[in-house]
RNA sequence: GCCGAGGUGGUGGAACUGGUAGACACAAGGGACUUAAAAUCCCUCGGACGCAAGUCUGUACGGGUUCGACUCCCGUCCUCGGUACCA
């Protein structure tokens, strides 16, 4: 038996049988237990990346083990297929971006297909297919009925020159990519989802969410971001109208000494009107990109407007500011500024040379406040009837103070903001509504769903294809009949990729979202897997839309549970020089070269031994080698299968049996704990290495190496199917990788009669001892002063305190004598 | 800026609940086999001193807690991810 491992053969045959077979695919009908395995689908770029391999392969590793436990295992896969990308490449190829996302699928699947990944291919979907995003538009209509859905203004990129929207993305340091324009800010009428409704639910079950990391709970925490403080009334001079204002820190309200308002609030609006310089400032705070980032850090800038705003407890006269970092849409578009008391407010303030008033009493020390706000808590001073109150009890007395007076009220507050839906964009999902003149926006109708997106349009880099397409754009109102206008903008693609995990349940089914007894028998998802990256944005919008699916009655909580994800896993980034693999930055390494030289199972094992699953990767062309030399040794320990020449040697064996049944406790451990699988394969290389080393003897002697490389083929299947089947198959196995039952741990082979643990004195170690098992205190220290090496350090000495770790190591404390 | 994560040999990483730092690999160097090469096998491999035995030192940096700290606490620096229109 001296074959040499062929991986393109080997790949290729099992590939062929698996499909035949249909073995991956599951039967509705199956008595075993359900276990629901999802990885994040993919963007059809036309290209696996290695953070793709990465996260299928973690997902087919526990796909794979779940089924050798029993369990009847849903892993599907899918198409994230609308999207930015392809409206690029359409304009780039000149073809229409349906055809390049079509071709790319193909060619993706083919790919996935060569690694051997065990998905349920008759359960495929892709987001641009009408038969999937018609239940979007479906359930945006009800949204809409039920005033989940609504129109508003808000902000976006614009680029003058190609007369378009720019995504984030699109801007580069303020500029536009392409045309190097800086971009400004333009005010459009669009689609908002209530999330905020949803924000006290979304925030409680996080609570339920055991199975998520700690970090992605509390980033999601972070980004709702629940505070409490008040709404505060300030006058305007010479005016009815109010300023209305949120603050957290109601104590130090007090300590206002101006207000700061958006370039777009309506105040900032008037004041420009008999003031050019601040017109001009406008016009420059109208060109900053609308990204959190940009806006943070950017230098903070600010013009007086003239009007002053009046405090509403002592009814003196606040100056009103226009401040660039003041954004219309977040909260009222104006703040109150207390320098004294707020590090942003403060720079502010010492920039244009405003007062700073100091309300907060640092208790027990003098605070500088000349030289830096002062932000924590403490006695409040300068506050006329509230000085001398403790900043807590100060934010109370104020707050209902200004509620007595009509001046204001308590209010929570979230961070989080309404889901902007709609996109000026081709390559989406339409949105279901049709403008009328006489009804406004109007749902369309249930049996006129889908509105089907034209797949033929070419975009040219300017306004969406679909504003131009007539045959598009005109329909008849549902609800009077006239002519009237089709919305012109798309989805989000969060949309689409927010419910996929629903859908595949029942992806077939024609009428109706989602099937519930599907989804009863199938959610919620057992376990996810995907990129850390999507811990916020994409992980909160599938909360959120998991709850709207089962308030619009599609499924009950009994069925589907509150929370789609029970478990989720959050790989980390496959870098490459230090940074994220990613096209744009032209670092990406291609999985099919890998894959064409050492095979599929190769790079399947060094992707997931190369690093912990939720830690960054850092690609290593030359370390890939390593992974295949593995697969090469473990398929030579079939030379020695049928030795046994040689007398028997009890102690070999034990120790043999020791290590293979030690190896599976590991092994099963690191899947049922984290999945720290790069741990659980160098465990088997070390099983690997005690069977190279092992010299079969006698019958039980060669009964125990084949029980080990029973066990080692066994404990591969989840990482290297394709090689673990065929050397399953050598060593007349059933097939391991889909049948086999997952190996026990014998807990008799375990048990060993004396163990060497480190000898410490004074916490430095200074040798070894072997002693029993169960040796008490007293017998470790003899074999302690039995062994030269460690006595010396004990000479002269006395012995102060003496620790036992069980199994691990023996402390001697000593003193001078 | 804000939120989150991370920093251990030349490299990727391991180290259980605070208990022998560097498992398992990669790279490198040396050797065996070979006409030669590939493949394979064996040895060395954090640093300093030392012929050696060994001793000291070492987990980004500075402090602290502890019999004992990569692990816990305080502070600093750096890297990466997210930051709402990339997905």
């Amino acid at each position: 038996m001296s074959e040499h491992y062929l991986a393109q053969e080997i790949e290729a045959k099992w590939q062929q049988r698996w499909e035949a077979t249909g073995i991956d695919a599951v039967a509705e009908d199956d008595a075993r237990e359900s276990y629901y395995c999802l990885v994040m689908f993919p963007y059809p770029s036309g290209n696996l990346h290695m953070g793709h391999v990465r996260n299928y392969c973690l997902g087919d590793a526990v796909a794979r083990y779940k089924r050798m436990q029993g369990f009847n295992v849903l892993h599907p896969i899918g198409w994230d297929a609308f999207g930015l990308p392809a409206e690029n490449a359409a304009i780039k190829h000149n073809r229409p971006p349906a055809e390049w996302t079509y071709a790319n699928i193909d060619q993706m699947r083919v790919q996935l297909k060569g690694l051997g990944l065990s998905y349920d291919w008759s359960r495929e979907i892709a987001t641009c297919h009408p038969e999937y995003y018609r239940w979007e538009q479906w359930l945006f209509t009800k949204l809409m009925e039920k005033g989940l859905a609504y129109q508003a203004n808000a902000e976006v990129n614009w680029c003058d020159p190609f007369h378009t929207v720019l995504a984030n993305e699109q801007v580069v340091d303020g500029v536009c990519w392409r045309c190097d324009t800086a971009v400004q800010r333009k005010n459009l009428k669009q689609w908002f989802i209530r999330i905020t409704d949803y924000a006290e639910e979304l925030l409680a079950d996080l609570d339920t969410l055991s199975g998520w990391p700690e970090k992605v709970v509390g980033m999601q925490r972070n980004w709702i971001g629940k505070s409490s403080g008040a709404e505060v009334s300030f006058g305007l001079e010479d005016s009815d109208a109010t300023l209305d204002i949120f603050t957290t820190r109601p104590d130090t309200l007090m300590g206002v000494t101006y207000m700061a308002v958006a370039a777009a609030h309506p105040l900032a609006k008037k004041a420009a009107e008999s003031n050019p310089q601040l017109a001009a400032f406008l016009d420059e705070c109208s060109k900053i990109s609308t990204k959190e980032a940009d806006v943070e850090t950017m230098e903070k800038k600010g013009m007086a407007t003239g009007f002053n705003a009046i405090h509403p407890i002592t009814g003196e006269r606040v100056p009103v500011w226009v401040a660039n970092f003041v954004l219309m849409g977040y909260g009222t578009g104006a703040v109150m500024s207390v320098p004294a008391h707020d590090a942003r407010d403060f720079d502010f303030a010492k920039k244009y040379g405003l007062p700073i008033k100091q309300v907060i009493q640092q208790i027990g020390n003098v605070w500088d406040i000349n030289a830096a706000a002062f932000t924590e808590t403490g006695l409040l001073i300068n506050s006329g009837e509230f000085d001398g109150t403790p900043s807590v009890q100060a934010k109370q007395d104020i707050t209902a103070w200004l509620t007595a007076h009509e001046k204001g009220e308590e209010r929570t507050q979230y961070r989080l903001r309404d889901w902007l839906v709609s996109r000026q964009r081709y390559w989406g999902a339409p949105i279901p509504v049709i403008h009328c003149d006489d009804c406004g926006a109007v749902a369309v109708q249930e049996d006129q769903l889908p509105v089907e997106l034209p797949t033929h349009l070419q975009p040219t880099g300017g306004a969406s294809p679909l504003t131009n397409c007539e045959a598009f754009k005109h329909a008849d109102c549902p609800t009077c009949g006239k002519a009237a206008v089709r919305e012109l903008d798309t989805f989000d693609t969060f949309m689409e990729s927010s419910w996929y995990m629903n859908r595949y349940t029942s992806p077939r089914d024609a009428g109706a979202m989602v099937n519930a007894d599907a989804v009863a028998r199938w959610a919620p998802v057992d376990q996810y897997i995907g990129g850390v990256e999507h811990a916020v944005l994409h992980l909160l919008y599938a909360r959120f839309y998991h709850k709207l699916m089962r308030d619009a009655g599609l499924f009950t909580s009994e069925q589907g549970g509150d929370e789609p994800f029970k478990n989720l896993l959050t790989q980390g980034m496959v870098l490459k020089d230090g940074t994220k693999m990613s096209k744009s930055k032209g670092n990406t390494v291609d999985p099919k070269a890998i894959i064409e030289r050492f095979g599929a199972d190769t790079a399947r094992l060094f992707t997931l031994f190369a690093a912990p699953p939720e830690k960054e990767l850092e690609w290593n062309d030359a370390a890939v080698e390593g992974s295949y030399r593995f697969l090469k040794r473990v398929w030579r320990l079939l030379e020695k299968l049928d030795n046994d020449e040689g007398s028997e040697d009890a102690a070999a064996v034990k120790a043999i049996r020791l290590s293979i049944h030690a190896t599976i406790k590991k092994v099963t451990h690191a899947f049922e704990q984290g999945f720290a699988f790069n741990v659980a394969i160098a465990a088997l290389m070390e099983l690997s290495n005690s069977l190279q080393s092992y010299e079969p003897k006698g019958e039980t002697g060669a009964a125990a190496y084949r029980e080990g490389l029973q066990a080692l083929a066994t404990m591969l299947a989840p990482f290297v199917p394709h090689f673990a089947c065929e050397l399953g198959e050598k060593l007349g196995m059933e097939e391991v990788a889909v049948i086999s039952a997952w190996p026990e741990v014998d807990e008799a082979a375990l048990i060993q009669d004396e163990i060497t643990i480190g000898v410490q004195v004074q916490g430095k170690r200074r040798g070894e001892i072997t002693i029993a098992k169960d040796a008490s205190q007293d017998d470790a220290m003899a074999a302690a002063q039995a062994d030269s090496a460690i006595a010396k350090w004990l000479d002269g000495m006395q012995v102060v305190k003496v620790i036992l770790v069980p199994g691990r190591l023996l402390n001697i404390v000593v003193k001078p004598a």
